[in-house]
DNA sequence: TGTACATCAGTGAACGCGCGTTCACTGATGTAC
DNA sequence: TGTACATCAGTGAACGCGCGTTCACTGATGTAC
């Protein structure tokens, strides 16, 4: 059943934007391109008139949500200052560990290790992405290499806070009080 | 093909040392139950004759390391005061991020979310276990609450950096660079 | 001590299942006349 | 503008594969006499 040219394209979006978020709730191995393409309205079949294999389309989205549109850790790029505060908090948060709008670095940091070569890259353009835009958030005064290293630790520690927070929410008590604690340590430390 | 009591006993254990390297190793979904039999000189029939599933070997396992023979984040426990920094070296380095003999905490982090029960409990303990040999190593001056907002701050960064540095591995200069730099952080910010 | 046999650790083929992927087919779209 | 038909997005059954798990069977162990 064929479908108008604007269709193709909106459903082709569609099923970016459903692996994007179902990707980051679940984890890419948590998924399958059945559930994809179904929650997307389409089938399998027509799944793969869009994308070469399922990590093809979890690089696609990755390079969707980094895009700018929805781009959750590069959201201050290019700002300075106290926004790495706002930042912190707004990456440390139960929204960011719950939700289907999280971080996907957070999201795919446990198992992208096991992946393609691909979805390797688009993770680490990612990552690179998100060091800079904490980077670019310290205080200017700062030598380049102290910055760089900051913002490492930094970057770092907020994923690390996300990824157990996940880990652990099981026992909710444990889980929030990862957040809220390396929240605070990370804010008041300077 | 019958077994002696002695073998038996020691069966098992291999295929819980086996399962604790190969799992940290390649994480929990990347090691199937044919290839830890096999490689413990046994089939997967045998392994069923051991444990009732897949995760309660895990489990297993899990509990095994944190009983100490082999217990690398409770290595400290006990201890105080400046061991800390030998800690944090130790754990923060190439050997955890590459080697079987890793942290089991970094290396099911990001994938322990969507395992069962058992699982999720032993990761549990095992992260209240690290955070506990964390808080007890920092200074005794500090107020209890203060410490234990500082050792949730020190785990989530240790364990974050060791899960970056996994999940970049494909650009070496990355990953190097994630350890050593959030390792210089942590260790220089006290 | 030697023999007969019950026990049970381990074998390996088979099961059901869900996965990612393929492909012959369908029928609405949109172009050519 | 109306009709004929080539195009091609989407369908859905089927494929091969590897997974976790089961089970009828084997044969060495170790006990009873």
């Amino acid at each position: 059943m064929k479908v108008s040219k604007e269709q193709n394209v909106r459903n082709r979006q569609t099923l970016i934007e459903t692996a994007a978020r179902l990707f980051r709730e679940r984890g890419f191995d948590g998924v399958g391109v059945m559930e994809i393409s179904k929650t997307a309205g389409l089938t399998q079949g027509a799944f793969y008139a869009h994308f070469k294999s399922k990590e093809a389309l979890a690089a696609e989205a990755n390079r969707y949500l980094q895009q700018g549109s929805q781009g959750h850790f590069l959201a201050l790029k290019g700002t300075s200052g106290d926004d790495l505060k706002a930042y912190i908090d707004f990456y440390i948060s139960k929204t960011n560990r719950d939700g289907a709008t999280g971080c996907p670095m957070a999201a795919y940091a446990g198992e992208v290790f096991r992946q393609g070569d691909e979805l390797q890259e688009t993770f680490t353009d990612g990552l690179e992405g998100m060091i800079s835009t904490v980077q670019a958030s310290l205080p200017a005064a700062l030598a380049p290499d102290e910055a760089r290293r900051r913002a490492l630790a930094i970057t770092a520690t907020m994923i690390g806070a996300v990824t157990l927070a996940r880990a652990s929410r099981s026992v909710q008590s444990l889980s929030d009080e990862i957040l809220a604690s390396v929240k605070q340590e990370l804010l008041g430390q300077r």
